[in-house]
RNA sequence: CGCGAGGUAGAGCAGUCUGGUAGCUCGUCGGGCUCAUAACCCGGAGGUCGUUGGUUCAAAUCCUUCCCUCGCAA
């Protein structure tokens, strides 16, 4: 069983938890495909994936196409036992869902049918979900729809941002790879439909979500910034300027109106939402670097203090 | 050469345009008040104003070299 040929296909540090489980417990991954190298940062420094960076330190093959759908011969070539995919960011065609004798499987952060597509981690969070998991599953050439092998769930803790869950749901994807994968190897697993009809979907996050509308519930405002924390982040933006939050919880005090900018209350900064107050521990003022919630106040209290967040 | 903001006391900022004694809030140290306090009052310590060179009687401030941090975009 140690001897399939695996072909593991992932981009980001959700995916390098995954193949990082495969390649401990002995797996013949023997190839690793991962989106191209981007250009990250003010300095545009060419920076490889996470999962490329794994597979190099391990000595296997890595295979970066542009487009896999029209350049996916290499994957072909190595006549790959099973295809192992983890968010890895582009669509599989068809020709290699075929190849494998033990077809392609995939690892979905979400409880299937809810939550497909490219963002269901932040989305759950924002949605104020209580649960989310992980679902094994064939792929066919539609987003997220193929049969169901096995799915298990987490609890989500009220204080539970997306880069946590994002640790706990790749922890959690790690664990059910080993412990599924010599089932399937002995089709011993059985592939159940999804119910289509429950579908819902999570779309990628656009550059508007990261705006926050204070003037919502005081829970749904906190499941907004928590579920977009830490990375990209959510922010206000007073006389057009944008504030980031970091670090954030809240309470059903009201001090202000929604939006207002009520000041430090303790070590904290308080800022209005609909039935209660959005409690703010760090916070990063546009072009500045994260900062305590007294030693924002200290330097921008007068500034900021009784302003709105558009 | 993608666009932009910034580097001033332990922290966060003002001062820079219009050169001329280093300022604010907080922290810290000492003292006072108080039953008591993270509250209040008084006092102190702590900065060669990121770096290089230049202009000037005089540079945090104007010109110049380099370094670093951060936001956006990708």
């Amino acid at each position: 069983m140690k001897n399939k040929r695996i072909v593991f296909m992932g981009t980001p540090n959700f995916s390098k938890k995954v193949l990082s489980a495969l390649i401990e417990h002995g797996y013949n991954v023997v190839l690793v495909v991962t989106q191209p190298d981007k250009l990250f940062g003010r300095k545009r420094i060419l920076t490889p994936s996470p999962v490329k960076e794994l597979a190099i330190s391990h000595n296997i093959e890595v295979f970066q196409p542009l487009k896999i759908r029209n350049d996916y011969q290499r994957v072909i070539e190595l006549k790959p036992d099973i295809i192992i995919t983890a968010a890895y960011g582009q669509i599989i065609p068809k020709a290699l869902l075929d190849a494998p004798i033990y077809h392609c499987v995939n690892l979905h952060a979400s409880l299937l049918p809810k939550y497909r597509g490219g963002a269901p981690i932040q989305r759950c969070i924002i949605n104020g979900e209580d649960k989310t998991g992980v679902s094994l599953m064939y792929m066919d050439e539609k987003m997220d729809e193929g049969d169901i092998l096995a799915m298990e769930e987490i609890t989500i803790d009220e204080r539970d941002t997306s880069s946590i869950l994002f640790d706990k749901l790749a922890d959690l994807a790690s664990v059910m790879i080993v412990k599924y994968l010599p089932a399937i190897f002995s089709n011993n697993l059985s592939a159940v439909r999804q119910e289509h009809e429950k579908a819902t979907y999570a779309y990628n996050l656009k550059k508007e979500d990261e705006h926050i509308n204070f003037n919502e519930e005081v829970k749904k405002v906190y499941n907004h910034i928590r579920g977009l924390l830490d990375n990209p982040g959510a922010y206000g933006v007073i006389e057009g300027k944008k504030y980031k939050f970091y670090d954030v919880a809240y309470t059903d005090e009201i001090y202000t109106k929604p939006g207002i900018f009520y000041g430090l209350v303790g070590d904290k900064l308080i800022i209005g939402a609909i039935n209660g107050s959005i409690i703010v521990h760090k916070i990063q003022p546009e072009g500045k670097a994260i900062m305590e919630a007294n030693a924002f106040y200290n330097g921008y209290g007068d500034k900021v203090k009784g302003l709105k967040f558009e």
